[in-house]
DNA sequence: CTGTTAGCGCTTTCAT
DNA sequence: ATGAAAGCGCTAACAG
């Protein structure tokens, strides 16, 4: 292997400068041009690449943040996007990226104990639980999304669920709509009771009950429920759905000729199960993952060189433009 | 920060003798009870852990593998199976696992250049000239999957296409199909010839003539596909597809009322698509993942410890039982 | 502008 | 059975 000294052994300068000179700090001044060329030639003659386990034991530093994702969601393509844009934000700043999974009832992975990673960026099913351990770890930390039980103060990249909900309401009312269904999977307690804020809220704006009896929660099978509450309430025109729905949602329209957005205008809930023609096709709410993941690294970074002390950070959303929805008159 | 050389000072021993206890090395002799006892006890007081970035650097590893993922195939969940899989064989091994993602016209990830890893997991579309710029790195890889341009010598790890298919057509003949459809997505010279070259050995089996003009591939579209296929061939009685045509499968079965299995019996090739019930409910030569996983990351330790040298793992497949797939007399 | 000298925390001969 | 000492490759004061 070839070390650091033997690149300053073939330029003929001291180590340290070989160190200084790969390492441009500080706007580089303090290196005559001429002692920068002749490192770097040596270098480049030796294919010299520098010891990460070395630098890391020097700095302190790993330079990697780890991605932890909690509980067993695997089947979710939302983490795994998340995930993507993770890897790659960190990948453009010369960082790397642990992946690991963790069991509330399992132990923390070592890499987290043996301070390998500089911080951490839990996402999947939070608790506060698997937040205290990693608190235990004294490794800066944020979260990436909702917690699952309970609100709780860490610091965290999250989308409000509440307003999200209310801007996918405020916009079909806005469009004329006021019988609007929403189908949801969420059974926690806590992500309901935003999903109802939300609904209210809309449609006090509005000066209008809030229909919570279209307010489905802990829906299975999304197909059977679109099926009952459009034949029940005949008067639905507009309806509210998860992405991950669509392939449901879509079986049901092809079978029973529902006319989009004629009949019905449709909102996705979350963009991250969709293809690129179906995001062009649905009016959706995105998912955010894209800006979850930048914004995280860009605040475990800071959080991790103590620039920062607590922080929530909430990424704002637009509906965006597709073809179902429909303005209609208002009655 | 607590180092060895506090909990050796607590444990009233020498720095070297706590080493020795907490890596309980070669069987343990050589060390008494009794300052065992007093190294962990002390060890535990001070809430010890080891400090991987000095380990690494004295050892020369660093117990952690990369899983590279190359080219951009964030849709297809097969990989996120592997990923799954890979991280849970290193974790049980006290393993850490680096994601990154490589596309083969940019740099190789920096944690890859500065020998961060033991070893590389290689998988997603891999070329030979990725191979190549691998190799470059000294660092230990196998190839998870098939080459996508070229057969290559590499340490691989495979399902065998040719024997994958083999075993499709071998099972509906068996059954007395003789009409077989297959459709596929790919796309690769090498990988059709593949395709192909299984199917004729299958029919050979029977003393059949292969039926190549029912084979489809570069498939984008699979309901129409489907549709025109099933149409132009009345005589077609079994359809060999992959996992993830599967809604497009279903939605097709629902509009048409198509009978399966009594008109068509279908035989699902992959099933890292599919839900559990799905699972259940189609016949199918699982994909493979987690058998990939587990023994690439073992087949990829003991490379990583010299004690192997060329390697080419075949995972052999069977085809699971479902209710998919029926009997018919023969002709 | 450049070199000398200490570490970073751990493993590993080599003595004892 | 245990300890002393060297060294892994790099960074970072501190001198000059």
């Amino acid at each position: 292997m070839v070390t650091i000294y033997d690149v300053a052994k073939e330029a003929g300068v001291s180590h340290t400068t070989v160190s200084r000179v790969l390492n441009r700090k500080k706007s580089g001044i303090s290196i005559s041009e001429e002692t920068r060329k002749k490192v770097r030639e040596a270098a480049a003659r030796l294919n010299y690449t520098p010891s990460r386990a070395a630098r890391n034991l020097s700095t302190g530093q790993t330079n990697c943040f780890c991605f932890l994702l909690c509980d067993r969601l695997f089947t979710n393509l939302y983490y795994y996007s998340l995930l993507k844009v993770v890897e790659e934000e960190l990948s453009k700043r010369g960082m790397g990226l642990i992946f690991a999974i963790y069991k509330e009832d399992e132990e923390l992975p070592p890499m987290l104990k043996e301070r390998a990673v500089d911080g951490i960026l839990v996402t999947g099913r939070v608790t506060q639980k698997i937040v205290s351990t990693i608190k235990g770890t004294n490794i800066p930390f944020i979260v990436l999304g909702t917690m699952a039980d309970k609100e709780y103060e860490v610091n965290q990249v999250q989308s409000d669920v509440k307003d999200d909900v209310m801007t996918m309401y405020s916009y079909l009312l806005g469009y004329g709509h006021q019988e609007i269904a929403y189908l949801t999977d969420y059974k926690e307690e806590l992500l309901i009771q935003k999903v109802v804020d939300g609904c209210k809220l809309a449609y006090e704006q509005y000066n209008l009950k809030p229909r919570l009896h279209l307010l489905k929660t802990n829906v299975r099978d999304p197909y059977t429920v679109i099926d009952e509450i459009l034949s029940e309430h005949k008067e639905i025109t507009a309806l509210i759905i998860q992405s991950h729905f669509v392939s449901a949602f879509s079986n049901f329209v092809r079978e029973r000729g529902l006319d989009i957005p004629d009949k019905v205008s449709v909102i996705m809930c979350n963009d991250e199960s969709l293809d690129n023609a179906q995001r062009t096709y649905f009016n959706h709410l995105p998912g955010g993952s894209k800006e979850m993941g930048e914004e995280g690294v860009k605040s475990l970074i800071e959080l991790s060189r103590g620039r920062m002390g607590k922080m929530n950070i909430t990424i704002p959303k637009q509906i965006s433009q597709g073809h179902t929805v429909k303005k209609i008159l208002v009655k």
